[in-house]
DNA sequence: CTGAAAGCGCTTACAG
DNA sequence: CTGAAAGCGCTTACAG
């Protein structure tokens, strides 16, 4: 037998029809038991898979996911945001859970990328996942509704967003971890992240650290906000700005752990003490926060629960059954930067 | 028009055979630049897309190349060690560049797992990426090796590996920060990691470790080698080995990166001072190793490069022209951890 | 330079 | 319960 086996080589040795082949491996009810399990056995025997570009071609559905990340390249071109990767990790299982393929590609926002995989029938539907210029994105997301593309993303759910998104409640998050920082006596909360509709998850953030200073009585105080995207040199880049200007604080909230580990760096470098001069709070809870030093308070995404959704929903999708955006829940993660500890 | 578009549809609307619109689309020599301007017109404006299935159906291949992660299950489920994920980055867009899409799976070494990508014909070939137990996945690589299959693994290069292994010079590596730490004035440095030829890449490391201390003449003592894989919580626990035990030491050089983060997190809970007490130097250059507290010294490994060498030593496998194993260099990233600074 | 024909390996009505 | 037939959408000899 050279080359691959092939249903027909096994209807010939079971002496059946081909047919009867592919309806015993896919588990039909109208096969004879004993039928099936000569077919069954022949199969095991030839080490025989089914064709999946022959069945995809037939069924017209691949049986596969691609996951787009979407992040302007680094300088260093291997670096991606850790958090994203948690994130690849659990939706991996749980399309394997389904029994779906993943396919991955990493797009350049910058780049006029097009969503090819599920027009060229390679994907079922797409999941988008990065932190990007919304603005800039929303034509091309338009673009994609429009065709009928089905797909789900990962980010801020807002009314006028198009498609379904999934995302935590960045609100929440950011109200909460300010409430903390309060509590702990901090006056002078400074705000390191874009804060603006261009990135409207950090702006959620934002906005809920402005909401819980206002609860509190405090000011928001703008010279305390520094842009900032998510990785650890813009942290530090901010955080130097703020001392460079030597504009008062006693407490950072981070817009993501990048850019509070970068920040920590800046403050360290500074000559000043964490949590002891100034309570480091940061935002999704990726592994490293736990082993940096001091160990970094921030806002727990649940990417295990973030990525069952974003594939539950995209198969929803993909089945023309209901689907919707949501919003999932944070919960703190309080370690030693915040001084809670 | 209902559904997507294929070529048949574009031969009607250009007024020519639908074989002419396959060649058209794909740049054949043999089509006269006018049709072929007239059909590319078309296609574009209908959004035409050649279906994958059925070309790869035809053409019996996938241009597809499948990535397997082996690793166990960790309790959160979501955790994958960051130095892989460099790779993963560099392997996806070396596949770009080659034109391949990158299909990812994440696959425990504990259960039977059988690489059925490429006998289904979703996968032309596979890459292997893990650290694991070398003794307990050889036969499935043999098997591979067997059916033919074209593969390449990351991982130790040495004599009696089945099938093709791209990996860095952990020896060299090994040696090379270990003669770093004794130049700093450490006299008992540590191991931390598994040294037995279950973890050849770790024996290597260890090995290396060892040469070095031999040429300097320092004995080399079994108590100061603790196994540990590739996760900060086995760090921490080696690291607390080390320490309840009452061995004196002066410097660890950990297996990995995330078992050097893991020690200095057990370090400082017991009030030792890195590097003033105890020098710590790991071992990959994760990202994260810039940015812990103190900055960790380690030995990088080029993932750029790696990720390029594994795509293109299995595109030459899959194209049946000659390849080989490959050991990559590495070189010495100096920090704060180690004193260097 | 172009078209008619065959076929990649499946799945799914249809007929019995 | 099983088989003969058709067809998914391409690509590639083959013929002109």
């Amino acid at each position: 037998m050279k080359g691959k086996a092939t249903s027909l080589d096994i209807a010939h040795l079971a002496g059946v029809s081909q047919p009867t082949v592919s309806r015993a491996l896919r588990g039909s009810p109208m096969v004879n038991e004993e039928t099936r399990k000569r077919i069954q056995a022949i199969a095991e025997q030839l080490n025989y898979k089914v064709d999946k570009n022959a069945s995809n071609l037939r069924t017209q559905h691949s049986g596969t996911i691609a996951l787009l990340f979407f992040e302007d390249p680094t300088p260093d071109d291997s670096q991606i945001n850790p958090f994203f990767l948690s994130m690849l990790g659990s939706i991996t299982r749980a399309c394997a859970l389904q029994g779906y393929d993943l396919l991955i590609s990493f797009q350049q926002l910058s780049t006029n990328w097009q969503a090819d995989y599920e027009d060229s029938n390679k994907a079922d539907g797409l999941i988008l996942l990065g932190y990007g210029d919304y603005l800039e994105s929303q034509s091309r997301l338009e673009r994609l509704v429009e065709q009928g593309t089905h797909f789900v993303r990962w980010g801020a759910v807002l009314p006028g967003q198009p498609g379904i998104s999934i995302g935590c409640d960045n609100f929440q998050g950011g109200h909460d971890i300010t409430m903390h920082l309060l509590a702990q006596g901090r006056g002078n909360i400074a705000f390191l992240g874009h804060a603006s509709n261009h990135y409207p998850e950090f702006f959620e953030r934002y906005r809920g650290y402005a909401h819980a200073l206002l609860t509190e009585d405090r000011r928001v105080q703008p010279l305390l906000q520094v842009d900032a995207v998510t990785t650890e040199q813009s942290g530090y880049e901010a955080a130097r700005v703020l001392l460079e200007k030597g504009i008062a604080f006693d407490a950072v909230f981070a817009a993501s752990d990048l850019i509070a580990i970068g920040a920590m760096k800046a403050l360290h470098e500074h000559g000043l003490r964490v949590p002891e001069d100034v309570a480091v709070a940061g935002f999704d809870d990726i592994p490293m926060a736990a082993f940096v030093n001091p160990s970094l308070s921030t806002v727990q995404q649940d990417t295990k629960l973030a990525g069952r959704i974003l594939v539950e929903t995209l198969l929803a999708l993909i089945n023309n059954e209901p689907a919707e955006s949501r919003t999932i829940p944070v919960k703190l993660a309080l370690r030693r930067s915040s001084g809670a500890l």
